[in-house]
RNA sequence: GCUCCCUUCGUCUAGUGGUUAGGACGUCGGCCUCUCACGCCGGUAACAGGGGUUCGAAUCCCCUAGGGAGCGCCA
């Protein structure tokens, strides 16, 4: 049998996280077994659905770089299709008209929450006659006795009493089909062999089932996996910060970071922790996919985020660095090449936000010292080295201004003073960069380039003369 | 309320009758060192509870507790 796999959101929303894993273990899977994948966009809900979202999820799965052997698919396009085998169930008397008014079915199910009853449409309707012609809405007969066995993949065997499940909608009085017969038409016409879906859907199945039965196809294989939740073990959202894909690219994640974090959540392979896509596709199974609720956690996913920015190739990571520094007003072009940059900075940044952030001083000179760095390090004390170190700078050659001879210059300078070299180096770092914090001093005095650390020298003398001035 | 599902360190997980219960993130300590990181070394920390079955249970069974999902003319 040949594998084929969807991912059917609705584009009520981006693409959330949760999705995002959803669709990744089904095209691992896809992938993993030589199969296909294909998108359908599940959009009978006229109401909640707009084109913005599904370019939303498009433009989510395309960075993640799930890319599907199908589709897109829309639903709406089908309701021809799925009005005609609608109406086949109605024929083959598997389907019945209803025109229960509302209140009666509140009522109704008023009285079976009371009687601490499953509340369930009351079958009301079956044997009755209903006027075609007057509005009504298409109910599927399901069967009232035995039972329908789920052989979930992920969590085994799962029967369902065919007493507990009840006739629901198949077609809504204006005539367009609902969810649970929309889904079971295409699986079974675009010959889906596995439903791979969150379990919010597990209760769903029995009835896919039966509705699939009745039509006379054979039920694909589920697997219902299990959902993301915040760090208050409710269900992910909004207000647990960011849960759209595309918002973790804004944030300077690496789709290889946030696929990696995604598909450990639930799944393992030992004691393995970074995957490349390749790896996942040859090591994946679905049926290795744990059975409980994961917890997400963003300081792995910082953790994986920064081994990946660190051993990504430096020219790629240069090229997305470059929309973050340009969202600080900088012009890559005005200064060190990025890759340089890069190559100096990748082991310190958890996002490529943070990446532009520490290396903006690379690029333009900063508003004001970061006011510990400057209490602890522009002190009069520091006068002397940073004027010999500024006038021995002064001296050294553009050509030799690299590594080796400007690393020379501050050890020079420590060794004459008869210092640590820190005493040296700290002061003309927070000179250069306004922090304490940054690359050794010669990568860093390398990347800010000979004319702005004379000038930001001078500043930072100013600074002190200023300040003692003061006290 | 009813149906279904879940339960190993704070978090993600390994483990499928016999392990000092392993790894990772975080955290703490140390090394490296001009700073911050990286890297390396080390510490901390878990089988929800109770009954069984068994010579022996994290692993098998039952119960309890806790958590979750679903119960729409939403998907």
């Amino acid at each position: 049998m040949t594998v084929r796999t969807r991912f059917a959101p609705s584009p009520t929303g981006f693409l959330h996280v949760g999705g995002a894993r959803t669709a990744l273990f089904s095209y691992l899977f896809a992938r993993r077994h030589g199969g296909e994948f294909v998108l359908r966009i599940e959009d009978t809900d006229l109401e909640r659905s707009t084109a913005a979202s599904v370019n939303a999820i498009l433009e989510g799965m395309n960075w993640l770089g799930l890319d599907y052997d199908e589709g897109p698919f829309y639903q709406t396009e089908r309701f021809e299709r799925y009005n005609a085998v609608i109406d086949e169930l109605l024929e083959r008397g598997l389907a019945y008209r209803c025109d229960c008014p509302k209140d009666r079915l509140e009522r109704v199910r008023d009285m079976q929450m009371a009687a601490k009853q499953k509340p369930r449409y009351d079958g009301h309707c079956r044997s009755r006659q209903v006027d075609p012609a007057q509005p009504h809405v298409v109910r599927f007969r399901n069967p009232v006795d035995g039972v329908v066995v789920v052989e979930d993949l992920i969590r085994g065997r799962i029967p369902f009493a065919n007493e507990e499940l009840d006739d629901l909608v198949l077609r809504r009085s204006d005539g367009s089909p609902t969810y649970n017969l929309t889904v079971v038409v295409d699986d079974a016409d675009m010959g889906i062999s596995h439903v791979i879906r969150g379990d919010d859907h597990v209760n769903n199945t029995p009835r896919q089932m039966n509705i699939l039965t009745a039509l006379g196809y054979q039920p694909p294989r589920y697997a219902h996996v299990p959902m993301i939740l915040g760090a208050d073990g409710m269900r992910l959202s909004k207000r647990h910060g960011a849960v759209s894909v595309v918002a973790y690219r804004d944030l300077g994640y690496l789709p290889e970071a946030l696929i990696n974090y995604l598909v450990r959540l639930g799944w393992s392979h030992g004691d393995q922790e970074i995957f490349s896509l390749d790896e996942l596709i040859e090591l994946f199974d679905i049926t290795d996919v744990n059975k409980s609720a994961s917890t997400f956690n963003t300081d792995k996913l910082d953790w994986l985020n920064q081994h990946y920015i660190q051993h990504a190739d430096a020219k790629r990571i240069a090229r997305l660095l470059s929309p973050h520094l340009g969202h600080l007003d900088i012009d890559p072009s005005t200064g060190p090449d990025p890759v340089a940059v890069v190559e100096a900075q990748a082991a310190r940044a958890k996002t490529l936000v943070e990446l532009a952030d520490i290396s903006a001083f690379c690029y333009a000179d900063f508003d004001d010292y970061e006011p510990t760095a400057a209490k602890k390090h522009l002190r009069p004390v520091a006068r002397e080295p940073l004027q010999r170190v500024r006038a021995e700078l002064d001296m050294l050659a553009l050509a030799d201004w690299q590594d080796a001879g400007l690393h020379r210059v501050v050890e020079r300078v420590a060794e004459a003073l008869g210092v640590a070299m820190g005493k040296v180096a700290q002061p003309l770092r927070v000179a250069v960069v306004g922090r304490a914090a940054s690359p050794g001093i010669d990568v860093t005095l390398r990347l800010v380039g000979k004319a702005a650390t004379l000038r930001r020298i001078d500043r930072a003398l100013a600074f002190i003369d200023a300040r003692a001035a003061q006290s």
